[in-house]
RNA sequence: GGAGAGGUGGCCGAGUGGUUGAAGGCGCAGCACUGGAAAUGCUGUUUAGGGGUGACUCUAACGAGGGUUCGAAUCCCUCCCUCUCCGCCA
């Protein structure tokens, strides 16, 4: 959620800021918070009058005047007369803020200034390229679900048995490659200080409406309806709102949180494309970064979470490339994102494997994460960053096409070897 | 699923109609004491919104929403959540 005084204070700046994302109406924001405001000076004086009368009368009582005197009687009356004002004006006054409340909340965030502006995702900033001697020069490539399948151990038909399109099952070392890669960046990144957590992956509405997901994207995730709860997209979500409606205390800062939970999508809207693989699923396995930092080191702390999902792309040895993204391409909440996209030989190309965003204090407010320095005054909003280390699915698709062999078979990657137990799969 | 208890400030915890925004404690900050610290003592310390350049000021908030009343943390209704015991179950 942006800043409803930062707007006051500064339509065009935000206006223009805004813009370089699309086209949003601020006006009647603006009308709707003047109003609200203007109402809620009326009711406020009113019930400071209220509050005077009830006063008086206690004193009065106290005093020893009786409570049935004309003196008290009259006061009563005045009473009673603000109070009838006042159950008209204070339904108006919710309902303006709700109305408020509902459009700011469609609003995206403010782009940071270092974000290139740009339409969509054909203006990206490519940043660096990495492990290009890594990439197979053969022609005989497959994609990594023939290899799947081909070696047993990706089962999308009787997956459909099962659900429906868009799962898998996996199976042997499918199974075993795919635990063994949870179990190998959650280590990593645990070793570089990030403290892991298994949240619930069925999760409230509120929890959703403080990371963005809601009330705009409702369509994307799955619901369900008798119990009011929804399966996280990403941990993304219950781990940023374990600290929901919280103050910290400045100390506590910075959080890193590393979680493995499975996540549901429902890829509406993207019907036609990647019907195939390991690429756009239902559900699929994320191991997932969370920060909760300081606001004056949430820059430092985006380059570093970037750094720690590469890492595990290194260590794997798939060649990778970041992108900054443009303005235009950005996700709702993000103020600045880096994607990490790994190479996919038989596609010829780089798929995003992570998504790395630093959302500045825009899921903070909407979620009411605070913290407090000590000796201050008052509190201040967190900022809060995430990124994907890495989409396990993606990962395997990406390892699959990279270690084939000629013969059809497909090397184990070095650093998964003491998680496997095992040189080909 | 059945029975009961409860939701109060950063935290713990009092408080059943009129200076209760809320006792007390913890924590935190300042001061005193000290060579320095600990301990101790004193003082201060909620958040959010509105108005004002500012000192400041008004309003709201004791799970949420409604009701009674001139006045509600306190009484009534509805809902949500948590805990305990029993049952069932991975």
């Amino acid at each position: 959620m942006i800043d409803l005084k930062l707007l006051r204070k500064d339509p065009q700046g935000v206006q223009a800021r805004l813009r370089t994302r699309g086209d949003f109406d601020l006006g009647s924001i603006l009308a709707l918070d003047q109003q609200q405001r203007h109402l809620e000076e009326a009711r406020s004086q009113l019930q400071a009058r209220s509050n005077q009368i009830g006063k008086a009368i206690g004193d009065k009582i106290k005093a020893g005047i009786a409570p049935q005197s004309p003196e008290i009687e009259t006061l009563r009356a005045e009473g009673t007369q603000i109070k009838t004002t006042l159950s008209e004006l204070e339904p108006q006054e919710r309902e303006l803020k709700a109305q408020l409340e509902t459009l700011i909340l469609t609003l995206p965030n403010l782009p940071s200034d270092s974000t290139p502006v740009g339409k969509n995702e054909a203006e990206n900033v490519e940043v660096r390229r990495w492990g290009e001697e890594y990439i197979p020069q053969r022609a005989d490539l497959k994609p990594h679900w023939d290899i799947g399948e081909a070696l047993g151990i990706l089962d999308f038909k009787r997956s459909v048995n099962v659900a429906q399109s868009r799962f898998v099952t996996l199976v042997g070392a499918g199974a075993a490659l795919e635990r063994a890669l949870i179990q190998f960046m959650l280590n990593r990144h645990i070793q570089a200080g990030y403290v892991e957590v298994m949240p619930p992956i069925l999760i409230n509405s509120d929890s959703l409406q403080a990371t963005g997901q809601l009330p705009k994207f409702a369509e994307e995730s799955f619901k369900c309806d008798a119990d009011d709860l929804w399966l996280a997209p990403t941990a993304e979500v219950p781990v940023t709102n374990l600290y929901r409606d919280q103050v910290l205390s400045a100390e506590e800062l910075p959080i890193h949180h590393c979680a493995y939970t499975p996540c549901f999508r429902r890829e509406a809207g993207s019907y036609g494309r990647d019907t195939r693989g390991l690429i756009r699923l239902h559900q699929f396995n994320k191991v997932e970064l969370v920060k909760l930092v300081h606001p004056d080191t949430s820059a430092q702390a985006h380059e570093a979470l970037v750094q720690d999902a590469a890492t595990i792309l290194e260590a794997l040895k798939l060649p990778y490339r970041v992108l900054e993204l443009c303005t235009g391409d950005l996700g709702f909440g993000a103020a600045k994102c880096y994607d990490l996209e790994v190479w996919l030989p038989s596609a010829g190309c780089y798929r995003e494997i992570s998504s790395c965003s630093n959302f500045g204090d825009f899921q903070a407010r909407r979620g009411n994460i605070r913290f407090k320095e000590a000796g201050q005054k008052g509190t201040q909003l967190v900022h809060t960053l995430n990124g994907s280390g890495l989409a396990i699915g993606r990962t395997m698709a990406a390892v699959l096409e990279n270690y084939q062999q000629p013969n059809g078979q497909v090397r184990v990657p070095e650093v998964l070897l003491p998680y496997l137990g095992r040189e080909i799969l």
